[in-house]
DNA sequence: TAGATTGTTAATCGATTAACAATC
DNA sequence: TAGATTGTTAATCGATTAACAATC
């Protein structure tokens, strides 16, 4: 039975990853996994994944394993994928088109219901069913609906604004596409994919792992 | 004077961070900085700093601290901005698209070189000056040209087999965006972006943090 | 029951932080 | 020179792994 004890960082970055590993489970039709498998199969310890399920609950049965649909159930809750987080997209840019656009996020319980931009060009279009609005209507809209997160894929000057009056709006959650890291004086939840960086740790390994010869 | 122990993850996904904040300093006209003012913008510790940077070698000077721009110039050169790595990327729907146009990539030492798709509705297209290419010459086009970093945008579940085409054509660096961890039989660095994990995370925390009421 | 596998405690490993002598 | 700050070693902290009693 799992105290409460705060959840490190690294073990909750790792449940979406358990999550998708038992969703293929799932759709291979098997039933049942023991840690000794699942890490197998993973790629980590069959410690670390028992560890890790601990810190939330003792879904496993001794001598039996892990019943692979109620771990995904119980991830999924933990993750929060039936509580359904509402998202906007604010600037709908090439990245910002390609989220709205992308449906898996429904499937892990994001629910996109408002995008916003001020290019007059892209206003009054249909994505998904969604009219692009100005962002001037942002206020409002968050007034009348219940807004979880924001998704920002401005261009990078105008991020620290943007983000600025989200947070100011009351909107709790923020995931930031721009290649900055924001700080803001509010209570806000601030998760950044610095899409750069990624690439830049590829390049890095490449080249430590082959070398790099040409210009 | 630095050794040439293994660096560590933990450091090298730094690298890329401190690359930003040094190029902000060069910005605002900023030519030294201690570890110690460093940390205070950065939020981490002047300790670590100094550590991850003694990885590489000793760019400070007692009682100075740290050159900006020779230090921003050290960083890019470890991570290859000056090698500049090819890249195509495989799959043009949205994502891929995105990518295309971010011009980010160009300034962190990645020059795209060809773009590949399947639908006859977007082969032809010019994107940046790029003309989309079927992916069936994609064999021919790395025969001709070499291409260190294969970008693969292309949906769930052709992941494998065009990574697999990829990694035998001989590519050594893997961008990956589908939520899938690949593992292939060949010598291969991939660096995986899943965003809907990314995703997951800012929506357990924001629960974490501030409950979830609403359905 | 015997075998398997969990949940959990203890041991190990690695990363971060602190401290300080070296030195600009 | 005196003050500042690095480079680096040592101490601490946290995360991962190993071990094993509990138990299905």
């Amino acid at each position: 039975m799992a105290a409460n004890k705060k959840i490190s960082s690294a073990v909750i970055r790792r449940l979406p990853r358990y999550y998708r590993y038992l969703s293929d489970l799932l759709n291979m039709d098997i039933t049942r996994i023991s840690s000794k498998e699942l890490s197998k199969r993973m790629g980590i310890t069959a410690s670390q994944i028992r560890q890790d399920l601990n810190c939330f609950g003792g879904f496993g049965q001794q001598g039996y394993g892990y019943n692979v649909e109620f771990l995904y159930k119980e991830i999924g809750n933990i993750l929060g994928v039936n509580d359904r987080f509402t998202t906007i997209i604010i600037g709908v840019g090439n990245m910002g088109h390609a989220l709205a656009h992308y449906g898996n996020f429904r499937k892990r319980g994001f629910d996109t219901i408002g995008l916003f931009d001020v290019n007059p060009d892209i206003i009054g279009q249909e994505i998904n069913g969604i009219k692009v609005m100005h962002t001037d209507e942002l206020e409002s809209f968050v007034q009348k609906n219940h807004v979880d997160i924001a998704i920002l894929t401005v261009p990078y000057e105008q991020t620290p604004e943007v983000a600025e009056k989200v947070a100011r709006l009351g909107i709790k959650g923020l995931w930031n596409f721009s290649p900055m890291d924001l700080r803001l004086p509010y209570d806000v939840v601030i998760e950044n994919v610095h899409l750069s960086d990624s690439l830049m740790v590829l390049g890095y390994r490449t080249k430590e792992k082959f070398g790099k010869s040409r210009k």
